[in-house]
DNA sequence: CGGAATCCCTTCCGATACTG
DNA sequence: CAGTATCGGAAGGGATTCCG
């Protein structure tokens, strides 16, 4: 029995973003439209499988667009809507949080930092 | 040991948060210290055995004190450490991420339900 | 190239019962 | 009052294989 009275914006949120990978997914495509390869050789420790289910999920969410061109080798595009681009904040404080939680400078290797997200497509 | 190369700062973040009352819980105690009923009573979707876990899990991370007071009905408090209280932000965000989510939701059962925990201080 | 389908394991989470 | 213990279902997530 499902009752969202207590359930709140917060939980709602939670749910769309609180995977694994999501959060992810939408920093590294904050640098600009990537084909579905490209992911995949940036965030390696994905599997395909959740890949691709989660930018469905990110897509019917209307965080992002997927293109399709009909191409000999086919070619899809992934491209944040402003929707998406408007999480940009959440994500670099998600990513300060979970530095300072480890007390550490880690720095995630490439991507993660703020300005290494932005190379510009 | 697993290479993490692929965002480790957020994933550690959203490994800690992404639970499906954690922020819930969190965005409750910015009103201020509270017992363990209150939190029940305020939250009331959630099951005691996940009120324990997830207290203690944000206990262990640092983000809040539990505090127990050996009086004749014990008495046990909850209050956000400075760390927690940092948070706040985070936790203003995704509600109004949730907020936004929902008023443009597509086909998933777009109803509104208030925010019965809103404690914004 | 960018998936879809299948299988299987782990984690999350709720219900219930019992305790200091 | 504030837990703990145990069980079982649901959901998340990975590996592999096959397909247009």
């Amino acid at each position: 029995m499902k009752d969202n009275v207590s359930g709140c914006a917060v939980e709602e949120a939670m749910r769309l973003l609180g995977g694994r990978w999501r959060i992810v997914l939408l920093s590294y495509l904050m640098g600009g439209a990537k084909r579905f390869s490209e992911i995949r050789r940036a965030v390696p420790n994905i599997s395909q499988r959740m890949l691709t289910l989660d930018l469905r999920a990110l897509e019917e969410a209307g965080l992002l667009t997927r293109t399709v061109y009909a191409e000999v080798p086919v070619k899809v595009e992934y491209r944040l809507t402003d929707e998406g681009l408007r999480l940009r904040e959440l994500v670099e404080m998600l990513r300060a949080i979970g530095l300072r939680l480890r007390g550490q400078a880690d720095g995630g290797g490439a991507f993660l930092a703020p300005d290494a997200v932005n190379h510009s497509q």
